[in-house]
DNA sequence: AGACCGCACAA
DNA sequence: TTGTGCG
DNA sequence: GTCT
């Protein structure tokens, strides 16, 4: 008996069904996540089930250990042999609270096995006769509410619920215990019940391993921490000797990048080492072949010019300067630039984790591993390292889309704004050109007209439909007089309506509230992005200014300088000091982080808000702030994100 | 067919 | 109440 | 627009 458990950081489950295996395994496989999968014959050959878990929508994350433990060839158990259930709970918090649900069709009983980032919940099945044939609607918020509750209690749930309280949705995932005989021989096969996370015991090393005579050294930096608990497990499990330090032992250095290199390890050191520095990658395409393969393409040359190269204790005390720099936050254009950094970031993971054989084009798959170091060696030393942007690969696309998205959100149709918003997400992410519409399909937010469109573009290079928006006078106005600051859809319909078709037009009317006049009176300046140089100055004053003197709770306006024309829109907000890291988290974002946070809170019995961290009033939902209930007192965003057992992110690290 | 955030604030 | 903007 |  064995229980699955679901590996921390997993948000998603896919479900590969007798019959629609096939088709999704293409999908998939155009995913260099998989790559993993294909390294594993039991999936590889004949899978009726399986499961793969996706961290969040960055396929990129399914690893060899999420498909090992999770991949379970149901073919041979059948539904019988399926005992228990452990469900797993993460919001999906991309997505803005639409419900989702997975259903089941059972009697279970269940308790509570853990809480953390992903609260898991055992599921006992009651009776033999499981039938997973997902029908009945389980619902996301019933489990959530179970969380906070010990004893197990009996539960058949047939409704479908609305998950209500934050508009968060959650995402169930499901892994099997099973009494199965034929599991992949594993040993520790003792029957584990489960309240706790069930601690995988690797299997033992193997010495004769292709990894035997390795001491290995990993640099953590810039990796998620998920993969690197699967990259450890897989080393020892191959043979390789860890070192936590960078010692005198060690043969092999490992790196995400030549970035994290350089940020991370003493140069002298470095320099004087005489092992090999690979990437990490050379790891999994290693592990993917089923043994070492050559390192050419993977080796970093210990660059000892480097200089450059931004002083490594930097790391230490880094995040003051950054936190100040964002007391007040400003707006496009640290907003933009960490977008970017972001956009680059999740590049070299694609890269770095691209080990598959099929999706890519030979090529492809001989030059990559070269460009990535060669790349990346360019960067060192451009402190913003802005350089490459996301994966341009199917631009045409999400270009038009983004134009979508924001005609439609100036028509005030967000619904249909959004969906498009999300189908670039997707697209996004495809590590492979699109040439047809068939290699969408089946996507996540991808449906009928997703695929039309796309391939309308593939094939033409446009698209008919924004094309006809964009001759249209009306959506251009629209689309226009919303950018005023003050004016959305409604206001810019009404305006168009009452025959306004320029900006100018509109200084002449009256209806205009004091926001919408003054910010088409500054229209300009408010386009105009701020210099950050500025907005630091824009704060130094401030703090003078802000000490002495009361302040308004909350400011949204604009600013000058006095003899200056220009203004530039600033918003402040003003904290008290006790509550000053749950503005600051707040305030900071991005939405779907504090989406996140704030299911995360609830999930534990609280709720937050960016006025502090209550305990949940149970009853009428509690109102921000009041109950006489205070916040519970942290001092730093650290704090916050430690009690709720979310893993720490940097500033720049929270686009999710 | 009907769902698709929730809140504070200003007009 | 509605519209708007915020994450 | 997509999804159930």
């Amino acid at each position: 008996m064995r229980v699955l458990e679901m590996p921390d950081g997993c948000s998603f489950v896919l479900v590969l069904e007798p019959g629609k295996s096939f088709t999704l395994l293409n999908t998939l496989k155009r995913f260099n996540a998989v790559l993993d999968c294909w390294s594993y014959p039991e999936i590889k050959c004949s899978i009726v089930w399986a499961v793969a878990i996706f961290k969040s929508v960055v396929w990129a994350e399914v690893t060899a250990r999420t498909l090992r433990h999770l991949s379970f060839p149901m073919s041979d158990a059948g539904p019988d042999g399926l005992k228990k259930l452990s469900v797993c709970l993460e919001e999906d918090s991309t997505d803005r609270g639409a419900l989702r649900s997975i259903s089941f069709d059972f009697c279970f009983n269940w308790h509570v096995v853990s809480s953390g980032p992903s609260s898991c919940i055992m599921l006992e099945v009651y009776g033999s006769k499981v039938d997973l044939s997902w029908n009945t609607r389980y619902v996301a918020k019933t489990l959530t509410r179970g969380i906070n509750r010990t004893p197990p209690c009996l539960q058949r749930v047939t409704q479908r619920r609305r998950l209500t309280g934050s508009h968060s949705q959650v995402k169930i995932s499901v892994s099997f215990e099973s009494a199965v005989q034929s599991w992949p021989k594993q040993p520790g096969d003792e029957k584990k019940m489960a309240p706790k996370r069930t601690k995988k015991t690797a299997p033992p090393p193997d010495p004769q391993g292709i990894f035997s005579g390795m001491t290995v050294f990993l640099i953590e930096s810039g990796v998620q921490s998920l993969r690197l608990k699967i990259w450890k497990e897989k080393l020892v499990q191959m043979g390789a000797k860890i070192e936590t330090q960078f010692s005198e032992k060690v043969t092999h250095v490992f790196v995400i990048s030549s970035d994290a290199l350089s940020n991370r390890v003493d140069e002298d050191q470095l320099a004087r080492f005489k092992g090999h520095v690979l990437l990490y990658r050379w790891l999994e395409d290693s592990l993917a072949a089923g043994e070492k393969v050559s390192e050419d393409f993977y080796t970093l040359k210990v660059d000892p010019a480097g200089s450059d190269i931004p002083d490594p204790k930097r790391n230490s005390s880094g995040y003051d300067e950054q936190s100040q720099c964002k007391r007040i936050k400003l707006s496009p254009i640290e907003i933009k630039q960490t977008n970017e950094e972001r956009k680059g970031d999740i590049e070299t993971s694609f890269a770095s984790s691209a080990s598959d054989t099929e999706p890519r084009s030979p090529s492809s798959i001989t030059s990559s591993p070269e460009n990535l170091s060669s790349s990346q060696d360019k960067d060192i030393g451009v402190p913003t390292s802005l350089q490459h942007s996301p994966p341009d690969i199917n631009k045409d696309i999400t270009e038009i889309f983004g134009k979508l998205v924001n005609i439609y959100r100036a028509l005030g149709d967000d619904r249909r704004s959004f969906s498009y918003y999300k189908a670039i997400a997707v697209v996004e992410k495809l590590p492979f050109k699109i040439e047809s519409a068939d290699q969408v399909k089946g996507l996540p937010g991808i449906g009928k007209s997703m695929q039309d469109h796309i391939q309308e573009i593939v094939t033409t290079g446009k698209l008919s439909k924004l094309e006809h928006f964009e001759t249209d006078e009306k959506v251009r106005t629209i689309s226009l007089f919303g950018e005023v600051w003050g004016i959305g859809p409604a206001t810019a319909l009404k305006l168009y309506e009452k025959g306004h078709r320029t900006l100018d037009d509109l200084k002449n009317e009256d209806s205009l509230t004091n926001s919408q006049v003054i910010g088409l009176k500054y229209f300009d300046d408010i386009k105009t992005r701020i210099p950050r140089h500025e907005a630091q100055e824009m704060e130094s004053l401030l703090q003078k200014v802000a000490e002495d003197g009361c302040c308004v709770d909350t400011y949204f306006g604009l600013w000058t300088y006095p003899g200056r024309e220009l203004r530039h829109r600033v918003d402040f907000k003003v904290y008290p000091r006790d509550i000053y890291a749950f503005g600051l988290v707040a305030w900071t974002g991005n939405d779907v982080l504090n989406r996140r946070l704030r299911l995360l809170a609830e999930s534990k019995g609280y709720r937050l808000d960016d006025t502090g961290l209550f305990p949940a009033t149970h009853g009428s939902g509690g109102k921000r702030g009041s109950r006489g209930t205070a916040s519970l007192k942290m001092e730093t965003e650290k704090e916050v994100f430690d009690f709720l057992g979310f893993p720490w992110l940097e500033p720049h690290e929270r686009n999710l």
